[in-house]
DNA sequence: GTCTATAGTCGGATAGAC
DNA sequence: GTCTATCCGACTATAGAC
């Protein structure tokens, strides 16, 4: 862990050897900025546990916001290059004229990648806290744009699409947004909630197990939602 | 504003005219603590912002944490009122066997209670920041066990055993559980992520009549899943 | 490129006058 | 019961040695 690479031969190629130290000061800044925030978690604390000295922050990031603003382009990189498949495979199928079966489906395995996302993969769930935070509209208006630009607007943009296609409705009325974001927040609720999710059901660790539970649920009630919207509006139409 | 009764004849009869003075503190430090966190909400602004000194802090809730708590309460007090009726009616019914129909709209009532006081009343919004900070297990853990042990366990409760009658099934499996936590999970998404929706609609700010849209958006939700809820639990024993 | 030492600021809490 | 003045600690950021 603190062997990070031999320290001799500085690299005299342009390459900076530095990107290393860089990196590992971020994957330790994440979860703690977003276990206590941007103004609670502390310089001096980031560093010692990244093992560097306090002024190495200002070196690499120029300022505490610098480094939060390197957290949330790190996670987005990474989030918007896991997303992309499904969001590539919904967007060609947004073009031609699918069935409600195929986009419902799709609409599915969506939020069941974001689901792995947030909630299963080990690698990631150190990224929930803050994603979390930044979603609630606290933290210090850094993020937020930054992720909404990078992965946010499309991944809701999509969804508004399809559920447009589904119903036959227009993608941006407000009624569809609407739709959309009470349908997705089923997900946000364990992602936001996850502490409340654990006391109230008296688990101590959140196992794969329980993250696959709480997928097949969530996916179920919103195959059952679109079908229902998907029903509505054929009635209305017809 | 300022004004606030009459100073003089400052009250001999043992009933402590600082009450009044203590609510203001309060009422003015519960929107910062939302919007700030604890951390961040420093207790000078507070008292700047309620009319008062920095030591009047001290002096009436022992310390920043002492405040904080008090926020709590003064929250906790005015949503188990609120919600009272709803909550009574729900457990009254809980104890004959109702109709799935009857059960179902309880269960909306209680939904759309929910939704009048975290979005809609104008009395009641400045709570919300806070409320949301608490439930998305961010802040001090000093509000969070005081809130569920006043209402939020309560109501949670209930929600399960109107879903256990709705369904048939056990109102304290996992199953029930995280069924109830995904349906009311709509309507937390827009309690929490009020910031991210109102940029998504190009909302600038949020009327009243935008609050009852989004509260028929989301009770119209929680029956469809509800019903299909009782369908398949019906399909499934017989 | 990484460290030590320190400057400058701001936070919460306290003491004591009125 | 409310105010002024002050203490002490923690934080970010900088300057300069190695």
């Amino acid at each position: 862990m603190m062997q990070a690479s031999p320290k001799r031969r500085p690299v005299d190629g342009g390459y900076a050897r530095g990107e290393e130290t860089r990196l590992r000061i971020i994957q330790t800044a994440i979860p703690l900025f977003g276990r206590l925030g941007f103004d609670s978690a502390s310089t001096r604390e980031i560093a010692a546990d990244a093992g560097v000295n306090p002024p190495a922050l200002q070196y690499y990031f120029d300022s505490k916001e610098g480094l939060y603003r390197a957290c949330a382009e790190h996670i987005a990189e990474h989030v918007s290059l896991a997303m992309e498949p499904v969001l590539g495979a919904a967007e060609r199928l947004l073009g031609q004229d699918a069935e409600a079966e195929v986009l419902i489906g799709v609409y599915c395995d969506l939020v069941s990648d974001l689901a792995d996302l947030l909630l299963c993969r080990p690698d990631t769930q150190s990224w929930s806290p803050l994603l979390a935070r930044e979603q609630a509209g606290l933290g210090p208006d850094i993020a937020y744009p930054l992720l909404r630009e990078r992965f946010i607007d499309r991944l809701h943009g999509v969804c508004c699409r399809l559920l447009g296609q589904i119903t036959g409705r227009s993608a941006d009325t407000p009624q569809t947004l609407l739709r959309v974001m009470a349908i997705n927040g089923q997900l946000l609720a364990f992602h936001i909630g996850r502490g409340s999710m654990l006391t109230c059901l008296g688990w101590t660790e959140f196992a794969p197990e329980h993250a696959r539970f709480i997928k097949s649920v969530v996916v179920d009630h919103i195959r059952t939602l679109l079908w229902a919207e998907h029903r509505s509006a054929k009635t209305d139409a017809g």
